[in-house]
DNA sequence: GTAAAGAATGACTACGAGTCAGTAAATAAA
DNA sequence: TTTATTTACTGACTCGTAGTCATTCTTTAC
């Protein structure tokens, strides 16, 4: 008998049309300013449905978010999969990031929004693991290419993979996030690209962690 | 007739009490938890004064933060002026940002928490005006700092100073943040020292900003 | 055809930011 | 000293919104 199976889907069903709906509201609201009246009255449903979906405004918030870390996860999996030199896979990591800024901007922003704790008191359980748990598959990649690099001998072997990826992604995320917020003024009052400014700094710090072999490897990419 | 004048002195006597006890409020529960009415609690004074001094929440929370920024701005201040090699003020600022972090941490996260756009829908055109007042302060002593070394020979002159003064705030902040909040996540499932990481994150940057003349001196300086 | 289970509703509660008519205190004018 | 005026302060009130829950509607089981 399927129907059990059958209104399981539907429920998983709306729960994700109630998703969609948050997520018209968040992008364009933001989360202080939406108000869980108009998710309810955009998804077409009452708000009291919407708790019986999820526990507070900003699990929805973060389930939505968790939409936006597992595309960007995808993107880096594909890459750590795939036949490339170290060398070039770190860039492409770096590369999809950037990409992901520009076309995945609200996701972007989101990410980062919930990076500060003061903003989940109302988060539960549940999901503050289910994002420590995204996160951590994330970082998962990230080392795991790493650690190649400097199996490989083009890394600098006296530096922890993890601790090179941290480096490397703190750097990058606090640019992006300047580039999203302040870009214009550095533009207007120093002239200051920020996005030479990003490249400049990835590079500086790509650079002091290669080995000779793998600066040799970087150069022969750029051919 | 001084009665003016004394009143002028006892108002701003007030304001800065009022901004005593939201300091308390915030540094113990942060924007989200606190409330006006325990603020006006806190300060021995009704909900509705709070509001004769400060045009919102936000504004008074903002108000805190320029505390602590002009506290940090001063220390900098302090070092830019001093009689020090170019080389020593650049570290020397990174040291004071690093101390200012562990000794101010609640100022640090105001800071950060700023930072970010999606929290300012109630803030005053006034104080968002002073707050870029101080921050252009903030930079202006960076600036000139960084002008220096590359006037002096020592930082590799084919980068704006504005810009490595960007890439080193940027990249140590971000290590800031997550040693604030990650420290013992990083330490427990990769074994990793974020402190450690920013050591060395902030010694690859500086080493390759600078000239073989800066690293002389850097190199003086460790003996 | 009817009972039971499940899904959805929306009026309601709780709470907190911000307001404002009214009160009290300090100063100026008489 | 008394009265008028200005200034400082008050707290009950409005308004908006997150979250609840008794009730209604719908689907499934027998």
């Amino acid at each position: 008998m399927g129907i059990v199976e059958r209104k399981e889907r539907e429920k998983e069903h709306r729960k994700e049309e109630i998703l969609d709906a948050a997520q018209k509201v968040f992008f364009e609201k933001g989360l202080a300013v939406a108000t869980m009246d108009e998710i309810a009255e955009t998804a077409e449903l009452s708000k009291g449905t919407l708790y019986l979906y999820y526990k507070s405004k900003e699990d929805m918030y973060l389930a939505v978010m968790m939409r936006g870390m597992e595309e960007l996860y995808d993107e880096f999996e594909r890459i750590s999969s795939s036949e490339l030199l170290t060398v070039e896979k770190i860039i492409k990591l770096g590369d999809a990031y950037r990409e992901y800024f520009y076309k995945h901007r609200k996701y972007f922003r989101m990410i980062h929004f919930l990076q500060n704790p003061q903003i989940h008191k109302q988060v539960s359980e549940e999901m503050r693991q289910h994002c420590d748990r995204e996160a951590q598959k994330m970082w998962n990649v990230i080392q795991s290419i790493l650690k190649h690099g400097i199996d490989d001998g083009v890394l600098r072997n006296n530096f922890n993979p993890i601790e090179l990826g941290v480096i490397l992604w703190s750097n990058m995320t606090a640019l992006l996030f300047r580039i999203d917020n302040e870009n214009m003024m550095w533009k207007e009052r120093f002239n200051i690209d920020l996005e030479h400014t990003l490249e400049i700094s990835s590079a500086l710090l790509l650079e002091s962690i290669l080995t000779d072999h793998g600066r040799a490897d970087l150069a022969s990419l750029k051919r």
